[in-house]
Parts: structure tokens; sequence; C-alpha cells
RNA sequence: GCGAUCGUAGCUCAGUUGGUUAGAGCGCCGGUUUGUGGUACCGGAGGUCGGGGGUUCGAGACCCCUCGAUCGCCCCA
């Protein structure tokens, strides 16, 4: 017999199981039950789109599009990629399906996301998102609401020492003439900028702001503000998602050095991140926004479009799974024992008459009697139920068993 | 893409400055003793020490390469 070597999982892929597939499961359970809170309707995507649709959309400079796309030829020569977020597929579905005569349109759906990125804590090549949009809407009522939304799904979830950090990037021009007084500010020390900095001088200088290295801090409090190059429309856009989320009583703080990383972004820009020094902040290490999101205004137009308003969050469902808690598996209410072979009959009957009627239970027929009670004891059941050859023959067990004995009778 | 640490039975880990048949606990299988559901004990299966080269009389231990894991950088959810 030659021996055959096992093939390994694919690297940054998980094997979720037990109590960390509970905890998964709750946060996606938790994202529905408020998705429908929230009247945002369900949608189920393709896992992988025209390559286009995401190099178009997200921007052919950004990371994301330049090295970390999973992109393959099909046998029809055209060139696919799995998709590494949720909202450029979303946008051309919006797009090829006349969506927008259900403008404005809010959706919500879940599933995995691929990134080839070096795995790490909370950072997957195969990940898991939630993630929400509103199509079709520019007003900040839009923002409010999907801020909101995600605000009471943190709660729900039981996440705390969380801060919604909020930052707007304002209109078109706002934008622009902030980036170019931004690639002017810093051009003047260059010399003294990260290495990693100065490549996102030519990159993309927005993210010098949220830079970590100590030798780009020192010249980010000085930098331009984005509220200098605000034009009124777009000021007044902030100020009214800003009172909105007041009224609605949800917390957040302004962070003026909060950019995205793609090129999509309109106006607010937002992320959900751990407090400094909070619990949920040391279980995520350095990957600490569970949440992300913002307004893409320009989005459909770069996928050939009308110019449609639409603003949109995603989160990591591995990243709140490790803020729920633990998650038990449900517990076992009914353990049937067959203590003889002969009573496998009688033990499947009950089996189906417990769980017709809601019973979580299970079964226990291998190995002696003395390996059978062993073994069933230690899945710490409620309560045992004894099958001998001679047919079922008592329940033992603490607590009421009322439900189990009605049950079966 | 860059850096650091790590990789021994299913799981958690020991394995002294390189030296005879690689160990423990838990788990698994079998049995004994108890016990009319959580005990104790005995035995067994299971590892080409991530993989491949090299140094050496001899390598799980040293060197190189490779794969993977973990944690940072980067990026992002």
């Amino acid at each position: 017999m030659s021996k055959i070597k096992t093939p390994q999982a694919i690297r940054g892929t998980q094997d979720i199981f037990g109590t960390d597939a509970e905890a998964f499961a709750f946060v996606v359970e938790t994202f529905e039950r408020v998705r429908k809170l929230y009247r945002f309707r369900r949608v189920e995507m393709p896992v992988f789109e025209k390559t286009e649709v995401f190099s178009r959309a997200i921007g052919e400079t950004t990371d994301v599009v330049s090295k970390e796309m999973y992109s393959f030829e099909d046998r029809g020569g055209e060139s696919l990629t799995l998709r590494p977020e949720f909202t450029a597929g979303i946008a051309r579905a919006f797009l090829t399906n006349g969506w927008q005569q259900h403008a404005p349109l809010k959706v919500g759906t879940h599933g995995p996301l691929f990134r080839y990125e070096r795995p790490q804590k909370g950072r997957y090549r195969q990940f898991h998102q939630i993630d929400a949009e509103i199509l079709g809407a520019g007003e900040p009522q839009a923002d409010v609401e999907l801020l909101a939304m995600a605000d009471q799904l943190l709660r729900e979830l039981g996440i705390e020492g969380v801060t919604l950090h909020l930052n707007t990037l304002g209109d078109g021009d706002s934008r622009e003439a902030w980036r170019a007084a931004l690639i002017e500010y810093f051009s003047a020390v260059r010399g003294e900028l990260s290495e990693d900095s100065q490549e996102r001088l030519e990159k993309n200088p927005l993210r010098i702001l949220d830079s970590k290295d100590p030798r780009d801090r020192k010249f980010v409090g000085d930098a331009p503000k984005i509220d200098a190059f605000l034009s009124d429309d777009a000021r007044a856009f902030f100020d009214a998602v800003t009172s909105g989320l007041d009224a609605a009583g949800v917390k957040w703080a302004r962070a003026e050095g909060l950019v995205r990383g793609l090129d999509y972004y309109r106006h607010t820009a937002f992320e959900f991140i751990p407090d400094e020094g909070s619990a949920a902040a040391a279980a995520l290490g350095s990957q600490s926004t569970i949440l992300g999101g913002g307004r893409y205004d320009g989005l459909m137009e770069s996928l050939g479009g009308a110019p449609t308003p639409a603003v949109g969050w995603a989160a990591g469902i591995e990243r709140l799974a490790m803020l729920v808690g633990e998650k038990s598996e449900p517990a076992l209410e009914a353990m049937v024992l067959v203590e003889h072979d002969d009573g496998l009959a009688v033990a499947n009957e009950l089996l189906s008459k417990l769980r017709t009627a809601g019973v979580v239970a299970d079964i226990m027929a291998t190995g002696s009697v003395k390996k059978r009670y062993d073994k069933a004891v230690k899945q710490n059941p409620q309560h045992i139920l004894r099958v001998n050859e001679h047919g079922y023959h008592g329940i033992s067990g603490e607590g009421d068993n009322r439900r189990i004995v009605a049950a079966i009778n």
C-alpha cells in the first residue's frame, strides 16, 4: 500500500469548527435580524465577476487590484476574478439588472471574499463579510440610516469599547483640492518621511495621514485639513450626517485623518475601531477596523452607468466573531442510550418523536454498555433515556423532563 | 512584497552541550475493578520528529532551501 500524502489546506483559508463556528453563525444571524429591522433586502451575488468589474470600480492603482486579486482566465479566455469585496459586484448588478427601478434600494448580503494577502490575525485569503448598501440615495439621511444600522448591529452583538470614527472626503472637487494640497505639503518634507510614505506620495497621498510611522506622524498633525477645502454643499452634507447621527443616538468621533484606500469614496467615510486599551483592541491585534465604509457616488460611472449616489459598509465576520465571546453549541437535552443492540428500532422511534417535538436529542449505541454510559455522560446530556432489548425503560437526569416525556408518549 | 518567532503522536507539550529501540498528559481502542450516569487501574494502536538537501562516525537537535503557522510592517473588513 503506497503512502498517499494528504493535501494541505490552502494558505490563508480556515476550517471553522465548534465554538468558533457558533460565533461565526451568531454574527450572521444577528446581522440577518437587524437587516430586516431596517428593511434591507437580501441579495445573493456571484462569487466571481469579470475582472474589469473590480479593476475599474476599485481603481487600478490600489493594492487590492494591483496585487491582491485572485484573477484567472476561464476556458473561454475571459479574465475573471474572485470577488475581493461586495460593493463593485452589487453596483454591477444594479446596472445590469435595472435595479434603478427600485431606487433607493437597500440591500444586504454576506459571504466569502478573496484577497491574496499575507495571512495574519484577523486577516485571511478567504475571509467573510457582512455587507449593507443603499443604492440610488444621495441624501445624508441614507448615511445616517446606514450608520444607525451598523451601530445597532454592534450593540446587539454585545461588542463594547468600539467607536465610530467619522470623516468626510468632500465631493470630487473638494477631494482633489485637498489631495493637491497634501502632495504639496508632504513633498516639502519628502526626505524625512518613511519609505512607505514617500511611495504613498505618488500613489495615494491621503493614506500618509493614517501612517503609523513616527517619522510621518510628526508632520501629519500640521497637514492641510479637508475642512479647509470643503465646498459649501459638502460641508452642509457632512453637517446633516452628523446631526442626524446625534438625533439617532449614534455616538461618533471626528477623525480628520481617516481616509479610505479605494478610489471610489466621496463624502462620508467611516470606520468602527476598538478604543485604545479596550479588550476588543487587544483581541484584534493590528487588524483593528471591524466595520468600514462610506459614500461612493462616483462608482457607478466608473462602470459605465449613470451617476448614481450610494453608501455602504462591510464588516469582517471573523473579526466580529473574535469579539462576541464564547458561543457554546446548543445543549443536549436528551441522550437515547441503547444498552442492547436489539433496542435500536425503539431508540430510533424515540429519537424521531423527540426531534419532531423540537427536543435536541442524540443517540449512543456503540461500544460496551459501560463505554456507552461513559461517552454519553461526557456529552453532558440533561437527560438520558435508557433503551434495552425489551424497549424503553426509563429516563434519568436532573431537572424538568416534562417536554421529553410528553414527546415520547 | 518585507521582518521576527516557530513547526516532535489526533490535541497540549517534554526531549539536557548532537550519541544506544523518540517520551508524558489528554483523547481514541480494548480490558479489569467499581458503579444500577460522572471512579480507579492495566494494556494497545498511533510519529519516516513539516518536506528536501548538507555538515558529522552519528542530527529531532547544527547549516541552507522550501512549505506552513503565528505576530508585526504594508494593506484592509
